[in-house]
DNA sequence: ATTATTTTTAACTTTTTAGTTAAACTTATT
DNA sequence: AATAAGTTTAACTAAAAAGTTAAAAATAAT
């Protein structure tokens, strides 16, 4: 009963992913959504009144998932180094086996910046910046890093991480044609974009 | 007549550019892209058969338009390091201009990859690493690139440039919260990416 | 002026998709 | 066994959007 509830739910609910994170909300169909979830769109609209609440249950999940990965890499106790390649290890993990969330989180979001301010309230730059000062009060000074380019930094750090999963497509297709292999490509990555990274914020 | 036609065929392509940029495939409407135009819907199926052909004909311009900001480079009577802060400049400076097509293109090809092979044919990276090592030959001693680290360099180019577009939705929230301003942002950047990989490849 | 071309108007068809409904059926609960 | 909840079936409505059509009006070409 509940039990059952909450099989078929879920069961629906990991099939609204794969279409939604796929096709978008635009060119998702309720009717594609069912036949994933292997039920009737009857049952579909039973738990989920509309596709928007759907939608919305789905967006919100990724959402979260993606950006918890962010937080708690700086309140690991770790030099500053560590941290960062710890960083590309767990977040480019993360993204091997969901290669298409950022695509589809980025999409979404520049469709619908509305949604954003959410997210937003979940990030603190202020205190991200605090704890690194603290924490790292001596390492900061062998390392290019001030309060005013911590913005340049970040989208450093995640622009390294994201996009070769946001441009899989392209460049996927292009490491085909040169005779490589994209996992390959990704998992050689880890290290070298924390190398990248700590190079090029070293005095 | 024939100055009139290309009048509005001009005027039809320019606004299915805008929506379709702004809504993707899927999204847009044809009806609102004869709007945007200031005609009507007879008249843009006079033009243009069907949404199908008009979407082609407006991705495959712009695809071009991008892809070719990124050969040219190379060829420019430049240092290794002129080169690179030559295309940020230049490129980071196309995408303020277009700040959306990076989010665009992504999408439309990770939903339809068969797009890609046509735009790949146009990118030679054998030849790309050919000219690289003869312009550069002594050059390159002092720097961390091999012809197997080629792919992971070039992508880390492009991510420190187009990412900041394609999740701009997000950034620029970010930035805003914090008093800053994305355009200064993006402005800062052509210099900061420039010194940040020079300084990642320099051994 | 006349003809040809472009453009508008406005109603229309067709297709696709979201969402509904009611009845029958199945499975679990008591 | 009886009741309730979950599920299927299949036909349906409503809305949105693509694409069509034919006739009238405006504009350009000869």
């Amino acid at each position: 009963m509940t039990e059952n509830d909450k099989q078929t739910e879920e069961k629906i609910f990991e099939a609204a992913t794969d279409v939604f994170v796929e096709k978008g909300m635009d060119g998702a169909r309720m009717q594609d959504i069912a036949n994933h979830a292997g039920i009737n769109k009857a049952l579909l609209h039973y738990y989920y009144r509309t596709k928007d609440h759907l939608f919305n249950a789905v967006f919100e999940k990724i959402a979260g998932q993606l950006f918890k990965k962010f937080a708690p890499v700086l309140d690991e106790n770790l030099s500053l180094e560590e941290k960062i390649r710890f960083f590309f290890r767990e977040h480019i993990g993360f993204l091997q086996r969901n290669p298409r969330l950022p695509s589809f989180l980025l999409n979404e979001l520049n469709r619908n910046p509305e949604r954003i301010k959410k997210l937003i309230q979940s990030i603190d730059i202020n205190k991200l910046w605090a704890t690194l000062e603290k924490q790292h009060k001596e390492e900061l000074v062998k390392y290019n890093i001030t309060r005013e380019t911590i913005p340049q930094l970040m989208t450093s750090i995640a622009a390294l991480s994201v996009f070769p999963f946001a441009a899989k497509a392209i460049i996927s297709g292009i490491m085909e044609k040169l005779g490589y292999d994209f996992d390959e490509y990704i998992e050689v990555r880890k290290k070298y974009a924390a190398d990248f990274v700590i190079k090029a914020i070293t005095k």
